[in-house]
DNA sequence: TTTAGCACTCAACGTGTGAGAGTGCTAACA
DNA sequence: TGTTAGCACTCTCACACGTTGAGTGCTAAA
C-alpha cells in the first residue's frame, strides 16, 4: 500500500482540522468541509488504509479519527517545502525589538514574552549553562571578611555571580589586584580550560597575587562546577489551559510540573544545534514526560558560539504553520540585533 | 448577643474542620467529631447566632456553614496566642541551611523551595527593589563599541546587571577608571541619592573622567529607572493543585495568573515591615485576585534594612497553625545566617 | 435553656434514554 | 476495478428523573 496523492491529501485534510477541533474527525465531516472530490465513503475507506499504515488512531470503536506523531511529521515535512517567506515588515515588532538594548538574558526573556503572546503557546528561553562558555570579564566583591561574590560575564553576556569563602579572608585592595590578574588570564578561556591553566601555569610562578590567586581560584571553581541552576525563562505558562486537552486538572498539573523539571528540559532543548528551526513531535522525544507535547526551536549564535534557544511547547495538535512563522520572524529580529549590537 | 466561651469553642472547632475537610460543616458532625458536650441542636441554635455575627456563611440553604474571612481572623489571633516555641532542633535542616553560603538572593530560593516543601502550600521570595537599595560596588564592562554592561552589587546582596548605550563610544580603561572613581562617591548611597550627587557636586569639577562619568551616570540612572522587573521567585506553584478548591480549571488558571502579575504582588508582600510574621486573610488585602487566599509573610533585615521577604500563599483554608510553625522555623535559621555571615 | 422530633431543602449520584456522529460492510454502479 | 449509497451497528454525550443523605429551622417538651 502506497501514498497516493489521495490519501496525502486526506490526512493532511484530517491533521489540519483536528489541530482546529480538537475533535476526532469523520469522514462525513471530512467531505463536508473540504470539498475533496470524493465520497464519504470512499474517505473512510483511504482512512481505514492511513490507520494501517500507522498515521491514525481511532479512541473508540465508532469515534473518527486522531492523528498520530507519524502524520504530524508528515504534515510539518510538508508544510515546511511550502511557504518560506518571512514577514519581516511587521514594523511595530521590528521597532519594539530595536529599543530593547541588554543584556542578552534580556532580550531572549523579551523574545520569549513576544512569542508567547503572538503565539498563544508556552514558550521558553534559554541560554548555555555556563560550563559552555568563555569567561570575557571577572570582578570580585567582598561581602563579608571571609566572603566573596565573583561577578563573572561570560562571552555570551550571561552573568553570574557565585559567592565563595576564603579562609583567613582578604584586603579588599589586594582582591582588585587579584581580578585585575585573572581578568588578564583567563579571559577568552572556558572553565575548564582555566582549570588546566591552573595546574599548569600558576604553580610556577610565586609572586605575592598569584598566591593569592591559587587560593581563590580554585574555591572559585569549585563553587561554579556546584552551580546545577539552569537558566530557562518560561512565558505564557498559563496559555496551556486555553487547549481543551489540558482542562484536566490532572493533565494540566502534570504540564506544569513537568516544566519544573529544569534539567530535563534544559537537555532537551540544548541538544539542538540548527541553525534554523528544529522541531521535535511528541514520542520524538526521549523525554517521557512531553510524549505528548511538540517543541519547535531556534538557535541563536554569534559566530560560531550558541548564546541561546527559544523554544514554544505546546501539544502535538498544535498550530504548526503559525507557530513556524512566529518564531522565524522573532528570530529574524533577534539575529539582527546579535549581529548588530554584539 | 455576645461570644461565649462556648461560641468561639463551636467556631475554632468549625474552622479547623472546615480546614480539614474543605466541607461546609454541619452540626451533627461537629457534636459527633468533637465532644463539646452538648447537642446538635444546640449547635445549630449557635451556629445561627455566628451566622448572623458574620463569622459564618452558608453556601445554600440547607448545607452546613463556611467560615468567613472574620472567622479565620478570630482563629489566627487565638492560635497566635497560643504555643509560640519554635522547634529550631530539626538540625538536619539546620545543617542543610548552614552549608547554603551564597548571595542573598541564593538564601532566599533556597529558603523558598525548602519552605515550600514543608508545608505543601506555595512560597513566593522576593528582595527589595532596586530603588530601595544602597550601592555597594559597581562595575562596567564594555560588550560592544558602544554598548556598557554595569553590574551593580546593592548593600542587600542584590545584583543588578543594567546595560546602556554610551554615544561615541569608550576606551576600556577609561571605562575601568570611570569605575574606581564612581565606586568611591556612589558607594552607600541609594539611586535617588546618587541623583542629587549628580546634580550637586560632579557638576563643579571637571577633570576627564568627570566629564566622562558625567555621561555616563545619568544613562545609567535612566536604565535603573526603567527597571520594572520586580524579582520574585515562586516555589511549588503546582501544589495549589492540591487543593479541592482549585480543581477546578478556572480557578487554578486565574491563581496562577494572578502570580503573575508581579507589580501588584510586589506591593501587597513588600508592604510588610514586620520583625516577626504577618498574616493577612482573604478580603483583607485590597488586591482583587487574593481576595480568597491568605498570605504568611516573614521579613528579613540586617540592622535595619529589609533585605527580603518570605511568603506561603494559599486559600483561605489554610492550616494556619502548621504554616506558621515552618514560616518561623525557617526564618530562625535564615536570620541566623544574615547575622553571622553578612 | 437545652434537647428531641419532624418536615423541608438541596446537592450529589446513579440510571436510563435518545440524539448524533461515526464506522464497517455489502451491494450496486460507472 | 474503483467509487458510492445504504444500512445496521457502536459508542459517547447530554439531559431528565428519582433517590439518597446531610443539614437546616421550627416547635414543643423536658
Amino acid at each position: 500500500m502506497e501514498m497516493h496523492d489521495r490519501k496525502l491529501k486526506i490526512l493532511y485534510a484530517i491533521v489540519k482540522d483536528y489541530i482546529e477541533t480538537a475533535d476526532a474527525v469523520g469522514s462525513r465531516t471530512l467531505s463536508k468541509k473540504y470539498n475533496l472530490g470524493i465520497s464519504a465513503a470512499t474517505i473512510r475507506n483511504e482512512m481505514a488504509d492511513l490507520e494501517e499504515l500507522g498515521y491514525l488512531t481511532q479512541p473508540y470503536t465508532s469515534a473518527g479519527r486522531i492523528p498520530s506523531d507519524r502524520a504530524y511529521r508528515a504534515y510539518v515535512n510538508y508544510i515546511m517545502t511550502l511557504k518560506k517567506k518571512v514577514h519581516t515588515q511587521d514594523s511595530e515588532l521590528k521597532s519594539s525589538f530595536a529599543s530593547k538594548v541588554g543584556e542578552i538574558r534580556e532580550l531572549l526573556h523579551y523574545s520569549s514574552r513576544i512569542l508567547a503572546e503572538i503565539t498563544d503557546y508556552t514558550t521558553i528561553a534559554l541560554s548555555p549553562h555556563i560550563e559552555e562558555c568563555r569567561f570575557k570579564n571577572i570582578q570580585f566583591v567582598r561581602i563579608s571578611s571571609e566572603m566573596i561574590l565573583a561577578i563573572i560575564v561570560t562571552d555570551t553576556g550571561v552573568v553570574r555571580k557565585p559567592v565563595f569563602k576564603i579562609s583567613g579572608g582578604i584586603d579588599s585592595d589586594i582582591l582588585q589586584k587579584v581580578s585585575n590578574l585573572l581578568n588578564y588570564k583567563m579571559v577568552g578561556l572556558t572553565l575548564r580550560e582555566v582549570e588546566q591553566l591552573l595546574v599548569q601555569e600558576i604553580k610556577h610562578e610565586a609572586s605575592v597575587l598569584e598566591n593569592i590567586a591559587r587560593k581563590i581560584v580554585p574555591e572559585l571553581l569549585k563553587t561554579l562546577d556546584k552551580i546545577e541552576e539552569y537558566d530557562l525563562i518560561f512565558s505564557g505558562t498559563t496559555n496551556i489551559f486555553n487547549f481543551p486537552e489540558y482542562n484536566d486538572v490532572v493533565r494540566a498539573k502534570a504540564f506544569l510540573t513537568m516544566l519544573e523539571k529544569k534539567q530535563a528540559i534544559y537537555d532537551l532543548i540544548a541538544a539542538v544545534n540548527n541553525d534554523g528551526i528544529s522541531i521535535s513531535i511528541g514520542g520524538e522525544n526521549d523525554f517521557e514526560e512531553v510524549k505528548d507535547c511538540s517543541l519547535i526551536t531556534a538557535t541563536f549564535k554569534t559566530d560560531d558560539s550558541i548564546v541561546g534557544w527559544l523554544t514554544v511547547i505546546g501539544p502535538t495538535r498544535m498550530e504548526y504553520s503559525k507557530v513556524i512563522r512566529s518564531i522565524r520572524q522573532v528570530s529574524v529580529f533577534v539575529n539582527d540585533l546579535l549581529k548588530h549590537k554584539y
